[in-house]
DNA sequence: TAGGATTCGTTCGAATTCGAACCAGCTGAA
DNA sequence: TTCAGCTGGTTCGAATTCGAACGAATCCTA
């Protein structure tokens, strides 16, 4: 449209083209590796990040609101996927000595198992259609990008920008 | 678990960090986008999605197939949203001379005007969150990224790749 | 040109996600 | 202390997604 706002600004289409494509490839990712980790490992995406999750912390136990930040989702869900993976003997859920509302969540032994075998063959495939393709410069920058993205995401939260789009600043000729 | 392997693969824990991270701000990405789309044009980003693809084309219409492939959902789910497009009056179907079998959805007037109406504002929210706070040689390495990433899934595709992850290959001391 | 294999799109039921409403426990200020 | 407000988690109903099964049309091959 206006033809001056070329360094700090994409064109429309590049946007759009650019934000499509990502869009496409997340989703492409996301189904391999959650087709595979229910083929294989009799698990979703989701739950395999709960137990992942649970796994990274030192004391092998989070909470449920956490758990829903960490993996982004309603805590609604998040309830649902911990009485699945409770059922499926993976994971357990104990009160909360410091606060009686709260719940901890924690590995079972046979929930560590499930991981330690499903872990390789995933990390693998991500390897694979990830991160073997991109060299190391690559790699780093991907990093960074991560980091950026998330600051702005953070920091957007933290205001709880009340987004609004002017339509046109009423100030082109 | 071996020592030897550090030119061309990451180590687990970074490939698990690089993963995680990718996820998380993906979803967090979408989410925002998704809300803001529903606050403010009372459209899914599915059915955002959809509008952009039927733009997209010369000829404003697409079949049910290839939009399944290119917002990478089951047909089903396809078959679902088109008719929830319908009903609103922003999109029609029409049957295909050429295979009696197919449809060819196509956007409607009011379909282009909700779409016009809504694409500034979500490109100017993915400009903001995702586009705006790169460089253009990040951006450009991104856009590589994406390319290699966007191969590499349809190579596994063309083949349907039969994974296996052989655990140990049987030949480590 | 008949018949098996594919492809196109739909339908159906199951799984998952979301948000709103809700209850119970915590917190802070009067 | 008490009461209003907030927070952690659950429940419920609605929306969405998926995959399997299906019918119809097309393609391919003999």
């Amino acid at each position: 449209m206006a033809a001056g706002d070329f360094e700090s600004r994409w064109l429309p289409a590049d946007v759009n083209a650019v934000w499509t494509r990502f869009l496409r490839v997340t989703h492409r990712l996301e189904h391999q590796i959650d087709r595979r980790l229910q083929e294989q490992h009799d698990l979703t995406l989701t739950q395999y990040e709960i137990l992942v999750r649970l796994a990274d912390t030192d004391e092998g136990a989070m909470r449920m609101s956490d758990l829903a930040d960490r993996i982004v989702t309603a805590k609604s869900a998040v309830t649902y996927q911990v009485n699945k993976l409770s059922a499926k003997g993976l994971a357990e859920r104990n009160k909360c000595d410091e606060d009686n509302r709260g719940i901890w969540v924690a590995l079972t032994t046979a929930g560590s198992e499930r991981l330690e075998k499903a872990a390789p063959c995933i990390l693998s495939l991500v390897r694979e259609l990830f991160l073997d393709a991109i060299n190391c410069d690559q790699a780093a920058e991907l990093d960074k990008l991560l980091g950026i993205w998330s600051d702005n995401l953070d920091e957007r939260d933290r205001n709880s920008i009340p987004f609004v789009h002017e339509d046109l600043p009423a100030e082109a000729a």
